[in-house]
DNA sequence: CTAATGATTTCCATGATGCTGAAATTCCAG
DNA sequence: CTGGAATTTCAGCATCATGGAAATCATTAG
């Protein structure tokens, strides 16, 4: 543990919780740091655009510069709190496991799952990250992405694929990546770019491809009510 | 310039735009740090939050910690984007000088102006900060929460104004607080809190008492449209 | 306006602290 | 299972952050 790191981000915390701005006295008093320190820590975060200060105004504010990171994780966050409901109803509708994922770098990221009840399911699996070609939400963002899919090596059976998915809204997959599992996967798009993807999953003999199509539209249904 | 410290911040930053997670090798590299000392600074951030692990995963995530600060430096700068469309209308009504503020502790913090092009006019004044009793906005804000006028010292020549802007939905100051200057303030209430308050400030020459209650009614018509 | 008080900033000596190379371990792909 | 690569641990050393003291600056009262 580094111990200025640690000071800083919490210098940066008590900043936070006094509204945005405080006072150096108030400050080094509040993370029972002596005051010279406190104000080689700030000076610092000053230098860095995490903290400002206003001309003729001894203060230390809050900057903006936190908001680079920020926006990075609250996007995760709040993509699930917001999209927490709508995975409550699809599970509600479906009674399988389903998930949610968003893509993170070359692979896709599960945000969030439930886990179904019945005795024989689909593991949820929050967390995990797979390849882009590994999956049905994974081809889905494939099949929405151009600049994604230029940069990802697509095999030439899942190529034809693509253009399915892109016409019929919806990708799936019957026991092609895991023995015994079928998938339906359709996508959240909003201001014409797919955010994220929401997944049903289910043993095979459960999810025949027959029942695909329907699926796939009650999802859609769900998604656009709801999200 | 304390060097862990810049450096921690750094490998947040870098984090994020690796779109919230990469590899170690990856963020020792692109910040030009030997791999040990990066796996120091990150397991620091891991210990307080900043960055997170998943079970069988060895790349570094964004935590959501980092919201903590966020949400607050987030609010300053959200709120002035949103409101400035508001302000010019305001000004564009008026030509008068207009102000943007909003509570910062016990004082209001002016977070945005537009200052009027007329000859004689009340100079803007963004970042700056004054009691809550010296200006027409801060009283708004004192009518309007209790737990915030408890804990302020109102003169009393004050106290019976507060129940006239509560009534009346508006604050006046005529050359109360500055020589020449006259005021008009309304609030901004969102989910029954006030959030912000708008001002108008002028010569009191050209501002005078009789034309205070049209003006509020103006203010109050652009901001329940716009805003 | 001036003086006095309190807060902020600068400076520097000191030793604790974080940095790095090297080694041990774990992870992961084949 | 095996080999290579990535991660983690470790310890010695130089460096860097720390905090006392003093100087400067801002603020308030008179």
């Amino acid at each position: 543990m580094i111990q200025s790191v640690s000071r800083a981000l919490h210098l940066l915390e008590i900043l936070a919780r006094a509204g945005g701005s405080a006072r150096l006295k108030e400050i080094s008093e509040t993370a029972a740091l002596t005051v010279p320190t406190t104000h080689n820590l700030l000076n610092t975060l000053v230098a860095l655009g995490y903290v400002r200060r206003r001309q003729g105004d001894t203060r230390y504010h809050l900057g903006d510069r936190i908001l680079n990171i920020a926006r990075v994780a609250g996007n995760d966050a709040q993509l699930r709190e917001r999209l927490r409901p709508t995975l409550k109803k699809l599970y509600d509708a479906t009674q399988e496991t389903v998930f949610l994922a968003v893509p993170s770098g070359d692979e896709i990221y599960f945000l969030d799952a439930i886990e179904s009840r019945k005795l024989l399911h689909v593991a949820a699996q929050p967390g995990e990250r797979v390849g882009m070609t590994g999956s049905a939400i994974g081809q889905l963002f494939l099949a929405h992405n151009a600049s994604l899919r230029a940069r990802t090596d697509v095999p030439p059976g899942i190529r034809d694929e693509l253009d399915r998915i892109a016409r019929d809204g919806y990708a799936v997959d019957h026991e092609r990546v895991f023995d015994g599992i079928a998938a339906v996967a359709v996508p959240l798009i909003e201001d014409g770019e797919m955010l994220a993807g929401f997944g049903v999953a289910a043993p095979g003999n459960r999810l025949t491809p027959d029942l695909f199509p329907s699926l796939a539209a009650r999802m859609h249904q769900i998604i656009a009510d709801h999200a």
